[in-house]
This record gives C-alpha cells, sequence and structure tokens, in this order.
RNA sequence: GGGGUGGUGGUUAAGUUGGUUAUAACGCCGCCCUGUCACGGCGGAGGCCGCGGGUUCGAGUCCCGUCCACCCCGCCA
C-alpha cells in the first residue's frame, strides 16, 4: 500500500499552532532545508501555506530517522508525527514557531536534483534564469502569495458581478482582424487558405452585441492579445476584467465599478475604499500634472507660464513659444541640499528621450530673486509673473520646459514622478481617480485623425454638431479609471444610433465601402434595436501588481513573455516544419529562413 | 526602429594601468555533531570569464561585431 492510499494529508505547512500539541498529523510538501545534528536531523517543511519543522530522531522513529539522512532540498516528501511542543526552542520569526512535528514516518514521494537557484524570497537571480525554471520561481514563497492574491481577487469580482445581475460570458478569442488600435497577433486558416484570423485585443464589438442580444449586464474574465512591444506593465496576452452594461450612463458604470473594487480591497487587503472616486477632466490631468494617468501620491505641480514667457528675455522661452509651443514650470518646494547642481544638470539627460532638448532651472533666493544660468537675462516682469504663476517661495526650485505641448507635459510629467520617488515625496495610500472629458479624437503629426479612445465610443451630445467641421474639441463619453499613475481600467458609453456611428467612422476618413467591409455587421446590428449601452474593461495583472505590490506584471503572470516575446521554459516561439506550413498554405521568405 | 544597464564556478558578486595559478560569499559533495532554525566544525570538487573576430609578446580587462535578459522612447484605438 502506498503512502497516499492509507493516509491524506491533514494540515498545510502553516497551519498548527501550540493548540494543536499532541495531534496526529500528515503532512505534505517539499524540503525547505535540513539540519542534520547526526542524532536528530531538522527538516524545514515547505507548501504554498507556509513551514512546519520536522524532528527526525532515533529515539521516535529508526527507520524514519535514517531516511531522513539522505533529504536534500527540494525534494518533495510526505510525514506523519505527532505535534509536540518546542519547549524553550521557540522560533519567533514562524508563525509555526512554537511546535514541531516528531516524525514516525516519512516518504519520499520524490528527489530533486540541486535546483538551478535556490528556493527563497531574499532571491537576487537574473529573470532569464527564472522564467527558464519558471515552476521552481513559482515555489518560492512570496510569488506564490501572489497566485493567492490574484486568485482572491479574481473570485471576488466574479461574485461581485453575479450579485449585481451581470451574465459571466465568453467570447471568441479568434475573431475576424480589424483595422486600428494594436496590433494583431494573425492566426492562419487551414481550411481557407490565404485566410487568417486574428486574436481578439479585447472582446469589444462582442460585448456590444451582447447587449444587441438582450443580455443587458455581461461580464467576462478574459485573455486579450496585443502584439506590440513589452514593458514592465504590458505584457503581450493579458487578463481583463471585462464589463458591459445596457441603458446606463457614465456614472452608473463608474458607479458599479468603484463598488467592484472596493469589494475586492476590502476582501484582500481589507482597506475600506472611500466612495465615489475623484473625478477629473483629462484637460485638467494634462494641465496641473502633464500625465493621462497622474499620480496623486505626489504633490508636486506643473504651472503653465507660457505667457510670461513669450517676451521674456531668455531665447529658449521665446523661441517655444513663438514657435507655438508652450512652457511649464515644475516647483520642487525647499528640496535644500537634495537638489545639488549636478543633479539639476542630470535632469536634461532624463527628459530628453520624451523630446525636450533641455530642463531650465532656477533657485528662488530671498526677495523673489533667481539663481539660475539665464537669471541675468531674463526680465523681472517675467520673474515676478512666473513666480506668482507658480506660487515659488524662497528655497523653492523650479524647472522649466519649453517645446511643444506634448513633449513639455511628457518631459515635466516624468521629471515630477521621478523627483517625486527621488525626494521622498510619494505619499502611502491608494489614490484613485476617474479621468473624464477624454478627447474624442487623437491628432496625428500628420494631422490626421483617430479615434482616442476606439470608434464606438459615443461623442458628447453637444458636441455632435462639430463632428465634422471641428474633431479637436470634441469630447467623448469615455472614461479611464488610475490608481497611482497606473491606468488600471477604461471605458465609455457607446454610440447605439448607427447614423452617428456611420458620421464617427466618416470622421475618422474611413470610406462607406471601407466601414461596410470591415464593421458592417456591427452597422447592420445597430438596425435591429440595440439599446443604449457601455462599459468597461479593467487589467486583472495590473490590478493584481498593485494589490500585491509587486514590482513587475510579470510577478502576478504564472508564465509570462520575455521582453521579446518569447517563452524562456517552451522555447516558444519556435520554428515548424515545412509540412505543416504547406498545410496552411504559407511560405517563409527565404531572407528570413536564411537568419534563423 | 532607437537609447541605456548588465552577462565571470550552480547562484550572487569582486577582479586595479592589459601581466604568475581568476577571488569571495552562498549553494553543492564527503566526514563529524541530539536542539538547530541564515545550525556549527573539518575537508573537497566545481570556470569556454555570453559567443565570434581583432589589437598585443600577453586579453576577464582594450577595439569591432553578435546573442540574450532587463529598463526606457517610439508603439500600446
Amino acid at each position: 500500500m502506498s503512502f497516499l492510499s492509507e493516509r491524506k494529508k491533514t494540515h498545510s505547512a502553516g497551519a498548527l499552532r501550540v493548540t494543536d500539541v499532541g495531534r496526529s498529523v500528515v503532512l505534505c510538501g517539499w524540503v525547505q532545508s535540513r539540519r542534520d545534528h547526526g542524532g536528530c536531523v531538522f527538516i524545514d517543511l515547505r507548501d504554498r501555506e507556509g513551514q512546519t519543522q520536522i524532528m527526525f530522531s532515533p529515539d521516535v522513529d529508526a527507520a524514519a530517522h535514517a531516511l531522513a539522512g539522505e533529504l536534500r532540498g527540494e525534494f518533495c516528501i510526505g510525514v506523519e508525527g505527532v505535534v509536540a511542543s518546542r519547549g524553550g526552542n521557540v522560533n519567533p520569526k514562524l508563525p509555526t514557531g512554537a511546535i514541531e512535528i516528531n516524525a514516525t514516518r516519512l516518504e519520499v514521494f520524490s528527489r530533486a536534483e540541486t535546483p538551478p537557484f535556490q528556493i527563497t524570497d531574499d532571491l537576487d537571480t537574473n529573470e532569464a534564469l527564472r522564467l527558464k525554471y519558471r515552476y521552481l520561481d513559482l515555489r518560492r514563497p512570496a510569488l506564490q502569495k501572489n497566485f493567492i492574491v490574484r486568485s482572491k481577487a479574481s473570485q471576488l469580482t466574479r461574485s461581485f458581478l453575479h450579485g449585481q445581475g451581470f451574465l459571466e460570458l465568453e467570447t471568441p478569442c479568434l475573431v475576424k482582424y480589424t483595422p486600428g488600435g494594436a496590433r494583431n497577433f494573425l492566426v492562419p486558416s487551414r481550411q481557407n487558405q490565404g485566410s487568417f484570423y486574428a486574436l481578439a485585443e479585447s472582446p469589444q464589438i462582442f460585448k456590444q452585441l451582447f447587449m444587441v442580444a438582450g443580455m443587458e449586464r455581461y461580464f467576462q474574465i478574459t485573455r486579450c492579445f496585443r502584439d506590440e512591444d513589452l514593458r514592465l506593465d504590458r505584457q503581450p496576452e493579458f487578463t481583463q476584467i471585462d464589463v458591459e452594461m445596457s441603458f446606463v450612463t457614465e456614472e452608473d458604470v463608474q458607479g458599479c465599478m468603484e463598488g467592484m473594487l472596493a469589494e475586492i480591497w476590502r476582501g484582500v487587503l481589507s482597506v475600506e475604499l472611500p466612495r465615489p472616486f475623484l473625478r477629473m477632466s483629462h484637460d485638467e490631468a494634462m494641465r496641473r500634472f502633464g500625465s493621462d494617468k497622474p499620480d496623486l501620491r505626489i504633490d508636486l505641480e506643473l504651472a503653465e507660464i507660457t505667457d510670461a514667457a513669450r517676451a521674456s528675455g531668455f531665447k529658449i522661452f521665446e523661441q517655444a513659444v513663438a514657435a507655438g509651443g508652450i512652457v511649464k514650470a515644475l516647483r520642487i518646494p525647499a528640496p535644500g541640499d537634495k537638489l545639488s547642481r549636478s543633479v539639476l544638470d542630470g535632469l536634461t539627460e532624463y527628459a530628453m528621450p520624451y523630446g525636450a532638448r533641455g530642463v531650465a532651472f532656477a533657485r528662488v533666493l530671498e526677495g523673489g530673486a533667481w539663481q539660475a544660468p539665464f537669471a541675468k537675462v531674463l526680465t523681472d516682469d517675467a520673474r515676478t509673473a512666473m513666480n506668482e504663476q507658480t506660487g515659488a517661495v524662497p528655497g523653492d526650485v523650479l524647472l522649466f520646459v519649453a517645446d511643444r505641448a506634448k513633449v513639455v507635459n511628457a518631459a515635466l510629467g516624468a521629471l515630477r514622478l521621478h523627483l517625486g520617488q527621488k525626494l521622498g515625496l510619494v505619499r502611502e495610500g491608494w489614490r484613485f481617480l476617474w479621468l473624464v472629458d477624454m478627447p474624442l479624437f487623437e491628432q496625428a503629426d500628420d494631422g490626421s485623425f483617430a479615434a482616442a479612445h476606439h470608434p464606438f465610443t459615443s461623442p458628447r451630445l453637444e458636441d455632435l454638431p462639430h463632428l465634422e467641421s471641428d474633431p479637436a474639441r470634441c469630447k467623448a463619453r469615455a472614461y479611464d479609471c488610475v490608481l497611482n499613475g497606473n491606468e488600471i481600467g477604461g471605458g465609455s458609453i457607446r454610440i447605439h444610433q448607427p447614423e452617428v456611428q456611420a458620421r464617427l467612422f466618416h470622421a475618422l476618413g474611413l470610406s462607406d465601402e471601407e466601414v461596410q467591409r470591415k464593421f458592417g455587421f456591427l452597422l447592420e446590428a445597430f438596425r435591429y434595436g440595440p439599446p443604449p449601452h457601455g462599459g468597461i474593461a479593467f487589467g486583472l495583472d495590473r490590478l493584481a501588481m498593485l494589490l500585491c505590490g509587486a514590482n513587475s506584471l510579470r510577478d502576478v503572470i504564472a508564465f509570462p513573455k520575455t521582453q521579446k516575446g518569447t517563452d524562456l521554459m517552451t522555447d516558444a516561439p519556435s520554428s515548424v516544419a515545412t509540412r505543416q506550413l504547406d498545410e496552411l498554405g504559407i511560405l517563409v521568405k527565404p531572407e528570413v529562413l536564411a537568419k534563423s
């Protein structure tokens, strides 16, 4: 008879306490460490809930003790024994530190080679190795905790939304390619050679069709795919909490989602979120923080000083304004000696990736005078106005960027975050906000307009007359949910009138023929009584990352991809046999083949 | 597509101006040890210095190229 057919695991390795002393137990797990004293052998047994010390003594069971001498790290074992008090030898660092198991039986389920890195939380191993041996990395308690949190968040989401009358419905991953937005992964069709599916970048159109179908409230925790370059907070496949509701306004969707987030924060962290969340217009966020996802834990703000800069005497400012640009300042209150001249000089290099050609700086002295490289060319009036508009007082440092508005906001917005962190100005807490009054369109450098959110987003009613004449001024009924500087969700009230949808496609420069070919099925659906509807999608991975305090999305995705989109464990993507390609009617270009 | 950081025993790092046998900690192996819990003691093994060229009497170190990982810009409706 095998060990497991005669006895079952009775407790997790984190469960037992002094009150369990005397109890007969069976634990199963992995050997964290072995301390062999010749006479007795101590083992730390680890499972996902914690670790427990096992004591093997020849006085308790000679056979078990003898076998314990063979144990090594990461052996998978089962232990039967009796819970005993450690008496005076308590380990205060462990929740189970007051007890140990006097082992009467040891079963080695499997032996382990020495792992390529140690299974411990204070691990400092390069990511490539961790990813290659991901199943070992995932044994580390810190990562296991992350996935326990993630699982809890999923469960709370599901139960909350079910409780609110949502139906959990599924949509296809293999979908029709639709232009615009993120690049799609393509999947060749064997049965229709020369044709391709796209992997869904989101269930957007399907969830709207659920509304047309009368499902009224839909949600899905679903995988999405985007073939774009990766970042710390971006993976090519990721998980969305996707939601759509009929007969609602922006406030209804936001209110419902605040309830969901509050439920998650309460359930996972025992934190009560104050509601309603702050609402802030996109314009205000850009003006004050230079970002469409401001981190409100940092009090620093930008101030526009374009008017004062126009005839300020400082050529760099004047030229930027003359060229149609703007000048903004970031005020750092009383940094003392934390912002040395060399640190300030280094900020230019920091701002350059955002397109800024330089960062000007000034120290505000007693009486409002400035100590700055350009102080002597600056007019008194300009300086006075700038002091006033930034709220600068003696001891402050002002940082300036003069350029196109896009560059100025990007650079100063990034400096605000950078210096906020560097100077220790990031306060504790959960600062949620809704970004509202988003632009409907986004203007490219060539002057063309694209949908800022997606082309099914409803314009504000009052902007409808300007859709064709002045697209830049049109606002969308769209909203982003931002938490501590992270975009965690975004959605909108959709267009449900076919004629408005047609006008929008038009404004985006799509011809009737194109619209028909690409979105004909949607417009057709909207001819059959579509309800007014709207929705939102949250990035579950990002939520999990923030809930866990993780540094990277990779720490909350079980099997993540590298920055080049590869899986180091399975070696995906990989080449395939010519026969497989033949079936699909695909030929790899000779020059591509030659390189691989 | 562009910029940056890194790659040295299993792991993490040190390695000076180019110069003898590449160093340490942890891990690993063996022996000893009945109260350890970062156990301890003694002994030991383990290196294509990412890869390929080049300069040089001589390269871990300098130069060129290349691969991989990470961070950022572009990109991400």
